[in-house]
DNA sequence: GTAGGGTTAG
């Protein structure tokens, strides 16, 4: 190696000629001459240039410099530049880019002088080429030597433990930055509160986020990304808010993270705002943003909106089709669902497992028993793909709908994997709807043999003893929910008004406005009977009226926020209710009456799909 | 003066 040997005068032009490259042949001809150039032939220049051919993407491609990497590498063995640890660790980095894991290894291994960057690269292959178990195993294996890791190197090994949500290994890696005085600086604190927050511990990774001395938009978006992702859809807009509040300016990542929790919850307000935020700014509304978009409008069940950012979109992909495609199947459009599944294929755009969940719902929900049959074959034989639990339980969800019990029967007992929870739920809800009440009892064990903890399944079968006219069965089952002390999941719907989320429990006495829902609620149950509109329902029990009354205490979520709805809003406005469990026969039948007798238009949107209610009549045909 | 860093979708 030939460090000082170069006058420095001569030094920076070839390093300039570099910084001024712009194509393949700028490059080769800068090697030819630093080739030719005894002088030329340093650590830096080398060093220089093989992180250009690594890290330049308007130079090259990774193939071309990956070519050109291997022309300096043997290169370098010959003369024994590589011999630098410079030099090596920026080869291992181009090797690395091109995710040649195991170049990058040969060439570790073959060092006798390995610092904490080679050691770093090497991590970094293994995390970059999705194989986060590796990189965890090389960090540990340094904990060997006497190198200790910096922020650097935490950052890299944080996130890899964030793809392996392993939330122990989490809390080794942040006492082992503590125990060796890595800092906290953004970028650690960033991958920390992703990794809390990946790994499922939102408090912990609320109280980093808090804690940190320095944060910038990515720690705002990690936070508001990770709790969407957990569920947290609520607290990633009041995080969202915060941040606004701060005066933090938020970009593409925030604005996807914030559409994602509006889509979730359903608030279209929300939405609607981040989409004109995003037509005031310098954000255009493609990619990532575009098809956050169409999936928030799909999701809130304005699935025209949703067409027109996805139709102005200069390139639709995967994502973009399969959030049209599945927007569709929950608005009761299945038939459209399937056209844009057919005009994705021809356009070449590939569909996945979750276009197909899309496609799959889309038949279910519409009755289309033959189309389903033939797309369920094509996902293994045409598209290669292997099919998940949620593809067998459309299947069945088809076959159930459609009434042909035994085939659903069938099916579940020839499908290669061991039916879930949602496969026997299906099941049970085809008995429902076809009042197979002896089959629904062995249906009713399976489901409770995966789910031992959960209402569902007694629920459901409460129900169908009681449509069956078996009240004494009804409410035994009643009790022995009770005697199990059975989780009940809470049914819960949520309304946005003026940019509030207001939500309703079952029963919800605590808003404020509750006396006037509750009259409200009284005025419509009054006119239902006026009406004479339960004569008209042959589905619900015959004393509904009675049995409304008497239960007056104790009222579905969604009516309450109806109620709210009707006495908070304009004559005439639209309701949007977003509502966690499916909706039971008997409150779709008064949203019907409701939206006939107060003309208005409401829209539900249940764990499942969406009930547009217009004039007396629900857009699910009463199919759901 | 040289090499290694975090967040975004169905």
């Amino acid at each position: 190696m030939q460090k000082n040997y170069t006058p420095p005068q001569q030094l920076p032009s070839i390093l300039r000629s570099l910084e001024s490259c712009k194509s393949m042949e700028d490059l080769k001809q800068i090697h030819s001459i630093i080739l030719k150039t005894k002088h030329f032939q340093t650590q830096l220049v080398w060093t220089k240039f093989i992180s250009f051919c690594a890290l330049s993407p308007s130079a090259c491609t990774k193939a071309k410099a990956l070519r050109e990497g291997e022309g300096i590498h043997c290169y370098s063995v010959k003369t024994g530049v590589l011999s630098d640890v410079y030099v090596k660790n920026t080869l291992m980095r181009l090797y690395a880019v091109c995710g040649l894991c195991h170049a990058v290894k040969k060439l570790f291994e073959g060092s006798a002088q390995r610092d904490l960057v080679s050691w770093t690269t090497l991590i970094q292959a293994y995390a970059n080429m999705d194989l986060p178990e590796e990189a965890v195993r090389v960090f540990l294996e340094m904990g060997e030597t006497e190198l200790r890791a910096d922020e650097m190197t935490m950052v890299i090994v944080l996130s890899a433990c964030s793809k392996l949500k392993d939330l122990n290994l989490g809390r080794k890696l942040h006492w082992y930055m503590s125990d060796n005085k890595v800092n906290l600086d953004v970028f650690v604190g960033n991958a920390l509160v992703d990794m809390y927050l990946k790994c499922g511990d939102v408090d912990f990774a609320c109280k980093v986020f808090k804690e940190m001395p320095e944060k910038n938009v990515v720690s705002w978006n990690s936070l508001i990304a990770g709790l969407t992702h957990q569920g947290k859809c609520k607290e990633a807009l009041n995080v969202f808010r915060r941040m606004q509040s701060e005066g933090v300016k938020p970009d593409n990542v925030t604005l996807v993270g914030v559409l994602n929790s509006c889509a979730n919850l359903g608030v279209l307000e929300l939405g609607e705002w981040v989409h004109s935020y995003i037509g005031r700014n310098p954000i255009k509304p493609d990619g990532f943003i575009g098809n956050a978009l169409v999936d928030m409008y799909a999701k809130c069940g304005r699935i025209d909106q949703a067409f027109e950012v996805f139709k102005n979109m200069k390139k639709r992909d995967v994502f973009s089709y399969t959030s049209m495609i599945v927007g569709l199947a929950m608005n009761g459009q299945g038939e459209k669902a399937l056209q844009f599944f057919s005009e994705m294929s021809m356009v070449g755009v590939k569909p996945n497992g979750v276009t197909f969940i899309g496609v799959l719902s889309a038949c279910s929900h519409v009755g289309l028993v033959e189309e389903g049959k033939r797309h369920f074959k094509e996902i293994s034989s045409l598209y290669k793909i292997e099919p998940q639990m949620e593809h067998y339980g459309c299947m069945v969800d088809i076959f159930g709908r459609a009434g042909l019990i035994a085939e659903a029967l069938e099916f579940v007992r020839i499908m290669p994997i061991e039916p879930d929870a949602f496969v026997w739920g299906s099941l049970l809800g085809a008995c429902k709807t076809y009042g197979r009440v002896e089959l629904a009892e062995t249906i009713m064990k399976k489901l409770i043999e995966v789910e031992p903890d959960k209402d569902g399944a007694y629920v459901v079968m409460s129900n169908i003893y009681s449509s069956a006219n078996r009240q004494k069965d009804a409410i035994q089952i009643r009790k022995t929910m009770k005697q199990r002390k059975m989780k009940k999941i809470p049914g819960c719907s949520v309304i946005e008004l003026n940019g509030v989320i207001h939500e309703f429990r079952r029963g919800d006495k605590s808003h404020l406005r509750t006396k006037e829902i509750y009259s409200m609620l009284d005025e419509v149950m009054n006119r239902l009977t006026v009406e004479g509109f339960m004569t008209k329902t042959s589905d619900v029990s015959v004393d509904l009226v009675h049995v409304e009354k008497a239960q007056s205490l104790c009222q579905h979520s969604e009516r309450l926020a109806i109620a709210f709805g009707l006495i908070s809003t304009k004559s005439r406005t639209p309701l949007r209710i977003i509502k966690n469990l499916r909706v039971c026969s008997d409150c779709h039948c008064v949203t019907k009456f409701i939206s006939r007798v107060y003309q208005r238009e409401i829209i539900v949107r249940d764990r499942n799909r969406f009930h547009h209610f217009i004039d007396g009549s629900c857009s699910c045909n009463d199919f759901w």
